[in-house]
DNA sequence: GTGAAAGCGCTAACAC
DNA sequence: GTGTTAGCGCTTTCAC
């Protein structure tokens, strides 16, 4: 702890007093840019560091904003993640991760219970805890700033999306435009609001071709890779069978091409494949898999922004709390779906 | 904030100073047990919680221990990260993340300058940053404890590990046992030292079985898929080749095995493969791969618990800086390497 | 636009 | 066993 830098270091070399130094980390208005500058570079040469139990219990708050979620895949929370730690960085907040369990009859007090505890400023929702509207609203009750990722909410709370219906719906024309009439849907873990809206796009997308949607070629999946391959067994097994499958995500995408392999089938020639997120998994599967890149990075890093500056400091931007950011995803048609 | 009940409140209540009271929250000694009991009543009837940041900055700790990673894959990242949650919660310990660049040439200044400023109580490493003796001993002199993983580190220092040389020893020998005589072999990235463990582990086992290691049959590779694919197309389409190919993790297995698939070779039959780590890839893959199983959550459990009690809050029991603790691998063969 | 002074709620060191 | 007195490093309030 000895030779620790703090704000007095930094002020004395700026040659201003602590407070400006704090308004310069703060990132306050009132600061003439020419001192800002000066109080930067005193900082990086220090390479100062506010002391964060310091912040906290000064500001009555611990500077500290939370990231629940409930098992999802290592990919997604890895990216998310470091999405959200980018953001907490710029103004030097702490991340405190919550694993908690959908399934809990007494999640809602749990999480609250928590947030108490720790002393949240603030949190960010996956899904499907995103989806909860009882979650939502108890902690928007409590008075704790949120943002809810990947999920439309009950409203009233910020929220960090893609257009989920409208990347299915143009994955489906894809595949209708490479000739296929029989497409089979593998739809996403019913917790998640996700999987509707995927539904949604791909029924949308093959009534417009006035394709009918055969309730037999329509399964239910859980996003897993196991649920994939066994949704994907019933599905090309069949004796009239689709030509092209579309799972809710590439691990059930991976399952269906697993049993395509086993069957001796050929991808895309006998059986086309697309799957959603571009996880690397898409492109570690032989043929590469067609997929909807979701960013999830940079969705984490928008939701820590968004929350950041809704918890605000002093430059409290107001956050509408309608706020709807919605980023793009973008199509990547591989191997699995057309012939390369 | 919620509660607004502070220590003095609590004080006064039981009619006692602040400071028993803070005995009492700590289990301190030296409170007679009348009056500790009063306080205890004080405390809940007031729903008092001490405020962490005060305790922080008062205490000169942060009730925060910190994982050190570089870019690791989002599997490993997640499952100890996991882990170590886990053993954070049985004691009311946070979390706090760290990603950094190994190759940043102040990586050990600035490391050092989190410590200090986030004041953590102690450090978990991980790979390839475990693997700096210039950064371990740092952190070591810094007098911060720490404890590494799946590395051996410079001694004095606890590490939490699994045998990895035996491993890749018995993984070389079933491919042998199944036939294999020319047996290539994929490095892991050459800043790791379970890479070095890896490798000599296969040369070890080859030795034993009188089988030479053909120096065109071992090629370099990074842990990364795209990395084993072309250290696997080097390796097939050479005109002499191997009739197996080990390599050091799953991802670099599953790039061998695409470009075998893309040359139309059937696995195992003209070409077995094993990979490294068990992770959800290497039973995505078709066929399933053959892999050693490394038990990461457990580890970073082991870590964990292995690190707060070297901190010791309350009973402190003392932790051998010279502890090593080394978990169970588990062989998985499946039909990459023999024919199902 | 900037600074001085007054704590935030707690623990540490030392008295009693 | 228990209390008193100082801060920990920062933000806040309010003066300039």
């Amino acid at each position: 702890m000895a030779g620790s830098v703090t704000i007095d270091d930094v002020a004395e070399k700026a040659g201003v007093s602590i407070k400006t130094v704090s308004r310069v980390v703060n990132k306050e208005p009132n600061v003439r840019e020419r001192t800002r500058e000066k109080v930067l570079e005193a900082i990086k040469a220090l390479n100062y560091r506010p002391n964060q139990s310091a912040r906290g219990l000064a500001g009555r708050r611990s500077y500290l904003i939370g990231l629940l979620y409930d098992n999802p895949s290592p990919n997604y929370l890895a990216n998310l993640q470091a999405g959200v730690l980018a953001a907490c960085q710029e103004v030097s907040y702490g991340l405190a991760l919550s694993p908690v369990a959908f399934g809990d009859p007494d999640l809602v007090e749990s999480v609250l219970s928590w947030m108490r505890q720790s002393a949240i400023d603030g949190v960010i929702l996956t899904p499907p805890l995103s989806d909860s509207e009882e979650l939502v609203s108890a902690i928007k009750a409590e008075g704790v700033p949120s943002v809810i990722v990947s999920s439309v909410g009950p409203g009233g709370v910020p929220a960090v999306v893609i257009d989920e219906k409208e990347a299915a719906h143009q994955m489906t024309k894809h595949l209708i435009d490479a000739g296929h009439t029989a497409i089979g849907f593998i739809k996403g873990h019913p917790d998640h609001y996700a999987s509707i809206h995927r539904y949604q796009g791909f029924a949308e997308a093959m009534e417009e071709a006035g394709l009918p949607v055969d309730p037999s070629f329509v399964k239910q999946g859980y996003f897993d890779f196991d649920s994939g391959k066994a949704a994907g067994e019933e599905l090309i097994c069949a004796k009239h069978r689709p030509t092209a499958v579309f799972a809710s995500n590439d691990d059930m995408a991976a399952g269906v091409m697993h049993i395509a392999h086993r069957l001796k089938m050929e991808i895309p020639q006998d059986l086309a494949v697309a799957g959603f997120d571009d996880t690397p998994l898409s492109r570690q599967v032989w043929p590469n898999l067609s997929t909807v890149r979701q960013p999830i990075r940079m969705m984490g890093q928008c939701a820590g922004e968004l929350l950041l500056q809704s918890i605000g400091g002093e430059s409290k931007k107001h956050v509408d709390p309608n706020t709807f950011k919605q980023l793009d995803f973008e199509m990547k048609e591989r191997g699995s779906s057309v012939a390369e």
